[in-house]
RNA sequence: GUGGGCGUAGCUCAGCUGGUAGAGCACCCGGUUGUGGUCCGGGAUGUCGCGGGUUCGAGCCCCGUCGCUCACCCCA
């Protein structure tokens, strides 16, 4: 029990059965991109330190206190990723993948690190799926990738969550509301610690849950109430076309993001049966975060999923995770010769397409039989001497317990037929 | 970085005011010479997180330490 090595504090790791709705969460949150167009993107996990230094921002807390940042042996800072549209970015103005037809639809999903204390749906190794479409703003283009994570949600089942959303503005908007916010703050008494943060980034204060920093930001101006002519038109055509598609969301004027790019249309998805770390995924617009790592000045937007509070999410609404693993046949084998008949019978049923499993070495077969039950395979069928003899082997439905006779050589036809039927 | 809770079998946990370590599940074998799920019988499995202290005696009390966990800040 105490084994000698433990994986380091705050990592989220998947085996089975569990590993199972790992691959098929990812898959299922793909299938609404792919549909969408949009293309894969394999980035590296550690990139320059600088490139999120510039693009996420300084006074954001993942950079000032959450990076996992070493120095490799050539004296470079190296940083492992602690989220993805600022590494998308540097790959696309690197390879001038922005040179072509617009938008660049990308998606990507792997594991980003942040050095925090962890804690439940919280993981300082974390995994997310993400997609940036970019070099294009319209409306649509916003309703589209907030409409694309809202179906990946679905088809996983869930039902338990709401979706989010406000405008930040343009940088005229942005500006008007940040002199009217600050100089509501000022007048507020806080704290030394909470007045430093909101000389960082005074929105943030929007977002504290400690009850009374929220009683007191109860009459702060709210930036959807300095939209300019623009602004407030791009978020009304963006709420239109959500709603054209079928995709529910709350306006939220309070909500913040923890990035400094974002601008314009973002969102979040929150769930609310997960505990203090409730969002699922979230996004949002960025205009000037291309020109700041020295691309052109291209407007992208796009969105992180987290997977492990996607499958967090879904245990407790009691989505069955472990019954993704899935079997076609078990097969049996008793005696020398039967077992190695029956080892080129498993690679042709595998090589034809069928999932087939069997059973190793001598066992009771008690024990054989048991193991094909835990293995959810739908068919089970025993080969000894008998069988190879008469060339007939007895095909059994595992769920209602029928057997039929079939012909070894029939076998294969007899499966497809049943797999037909079910 | 700050605060709370918890470390006993593979898993979930019980263990009285200190007196020789337990249950359920899972696993293996058998009841049924070759057919799983239910039932019955049998079996294997522990540095009680680690180190020290108190005591005739510590899983239990005290100190330290490591780990896990939840929450704050923040975020997927």
């Amino acid at each position: 029990m105490s084994s000698q090595f433990q994986a380091p504090k705050g990592v989220s790791e998947y085996f089975p059965p569990r590993s199972n709705a790992f691959e098929y969460v990812v898959r299922t949150l793909t299938s609404p991109a792919l549909a969408a167009g949009y293309e894969p993107i394999e980035l590296p996990i550690f990139e320059d330190t600088e490139l999120f230094t510039r693009g996420v921002g300084e006074s954001t807390d993942v950079v000032s206190k959450e990076m996992y940042t070493f120095e490799d042996r050539g004296g470079r800072s190296i940083t492992l990723r602690p989220e993805g549209t600022a590494g998308v970015m540097r790959a696309v103005i690197e390879h001038n993948l922005d040179r072509g037809q617009l938008p660049v639809k990308l998606f990507y999903k792997g594991p980003f690190f942040r050095a925090e204390r962890p804690q439940a749906g919280r993981y300082r190794q974390f995994y997310q799926f993400g997609i940036e479409a970019i070099g294009v703003n319209d409306p649509q283009l916003d309703a589209e990738v907030i409409a694309i994570a809202y179906q990946g949600y679905k088809r996983l089942g869930l039902t338990n969550f709401t979706l989010h959303i406000t405008s930040l503005g343009d940088a005229e908007s942005r500006a008007k509301h940040r002199t009217a916010l600050v100089s509501f703050i000022e007048k507020l008494d806080l704290d030394e610690e909470t007045r430093s943060r909101a000389a960082k980034n005074p929105l943030r204060l929007f977002d504290d849950k400690r009850s009374e920093i929220q009683s007191k930001m109860h009459s702060a101006p709210l930036l959807m109430d300095f939209l300019n002519e623009a602004s407030k038109e791009n978020f009304v055509a963006v709420k239109k076309a959500l709603t054209a598609v079928g995709v529910p969301f709350e306006v939220n004027p309070r909500m913040v993001r923890g990035l400094d790019y974002y601008t314009g249309t973002t969102f979040e998805f929150v769930h609310s049966g997960l505990g203090a770390q409730s969002g699922i995924g979230g996004g949002g617009r960025y205009d000037g975060l291309m020109a700041t790592l020295g691309g052109q000045n291209l407007s992208g937007i796009g969105f992180g999923l987290g997977i492990d509070r996607i499958i967090l999410a879904m245990e407790t609404e009691g989505i069955s995770l472990t019954s993704m693993k899935y079997t076609d046949l078990y097969v049996v084998a008793l005696g020398e010769r039967a077992r190695e008949e029956s080892f080129v019978l498993v690679n042709q049923l595998r090589n034809q397409g069928f999932v087939v499993e069997q059973s190793y070495g001598e066992r009771a077969l008690k024990g054989a039989m048991k193991a094909a039950d835990k293995s959810g395979a739908r068919f089970a069928i025993v080969i000894g001497d008998a069988e190879l003899s008469s060339g007939s082997i007895e095909l059994k439905n595992m769920a209602t317990g029928e057997t039929v006779s079939v012909t070894l050589s029939g076998l294969a036809q007899t499966l497809a037929e049943k797999s037909r039927l079910l």
